[in-house]
DNA sequence: CTATAATTAGTACCAGGTCACAAAATTAGA
DNA sequence: TCTAATTTTGTGACCTGGTACTAATTATAG
């Protein structure tokens, strides 16, 4: 039981990105074993490809996730909020990215489009906070990669701490998404 | 202008524990710097606070936050399936974490529970892809944090590549969500 | 003024590398 | 088959951002 790879360097190379790829975590050492060369085979490998070594990879993943997390699911409204009238309308806008696509169809995800639309609707509620009772919604056509999203919204009805909104999302002037939202908002702000 | 934060342990120990909190990628030198003491200082509060070093803690949020990120935007399905009968029925369950619920309220946002029931309703259509065509839903009442959701979805009729599909979804048998999607399946276009 | 708490300094060591260079092993070309 | 080129391996010095520990220096309260 010899050494199988040798002198497939370029394989070896193709293999090394998409493990890198795969797991980023990995060190020096457990790619050397893994793919049955010694560790200054990985280095110069690495060095070759440009590829930085692993406490670089992790900071990167880290900065990149941590400042993603943040802005994704930390944000209450989705999307850049462009106007805001509170209890009358609002717009936001809202680049399509890697990250919300389908793989195979280079198309949005609906619950991202769904996530802007709802979160305008809800930055539109006067109150301190909001939840979604009912939604009636159309997706008039796909959405895709690079495309940017201008949701308008409109405060139609409000009786009490009931709201009925209206959510028409936009790429180059077409509609894409159209929508009736009906809110709840609770403790109103009105009690300071 | 000497330092003026002598003796003032406890307050720094507060204001690290902030900081750190706040900018998880600070050295032990950027951090003494910034309150005026020494690195080893920093040292040790950081061993009294149990706040581990940075590489730790550049590891820990890399690992997070990767795993978040692979599970929530390159998973096609979001929850946990747990049943699924292709152009039929199927099953999925989303335990409602820390970073689903809106601030003030405890309360699940509207586009994550969208997500689940959505990611299911295209998980039923026998085509390579899928988009929304239109769907018409309602939140029946709030989710809270903790509780897990279990999304029923079932094919109900099927017209070429249009599908009606019904979701439900409930915590505790309880309904949370009821909607119906109008989907459109389709084959993935290579283009290279 | 002294005892005690808080702070600072200094040492040896570690992981997971970098860089530069030398040497061995393998393979291919003639 | 011999040789040259390619590929792989090894070595030693150095780097960052620490740990763990000891010892010295300052404050500050009583």
């Amino acid at each position: 039981m010899k050494k199988l790879t040798r002198h497939h360097k370029q394989e070896r190379h193709q293999a090394l990105i998409e493990e890198i790829e795969k797991n980023p975590f990995s060190t020096d050492e457990e790619l050397a074993q893994r793919f049955n060369v010694s560790v200054s085979t990985i280095r110069l490998d690495r060095s070759n490809l440009g590829i930085p070594e692993l406490r670089e990879r992790t900071r990167a993943v880290a900065h990149e996730a941590y400042d993603t997390l943040k802005s994704l699911e930390e944000q209450e409204v989705i999307g850049l909020l462009t106007e805001l009238k509170v209890g009358q309308m609002g717009r936001s806008a809202m680049l399509i990215e890697e990250n919300m696509v389908l793989d195979k169809a280079r198309v949005a995800r609906g619950h991202h489009l769904f996530a802007q639309a709802n979160s305008l609707a809800i930055a539109l509620v006067d109150a301190e906070a909001a939840v979604t009772g009912s939604v009636d919604l159309k997706f008039l056509r796909p959405v895709h990669l690079g495309e940017t999203v201008i949701a308008y919204g409109k405060v139609i009805k409000r009786k009490g701490n009931k709201y009925w909104v209206d959510i028409k999302a936009q790429v180059n002037q077409e509609d894409v998404l159209i929508g009736h939202w009906i809110l709840f908002g609770f403790k109103a702000e009105i009690n300071l």
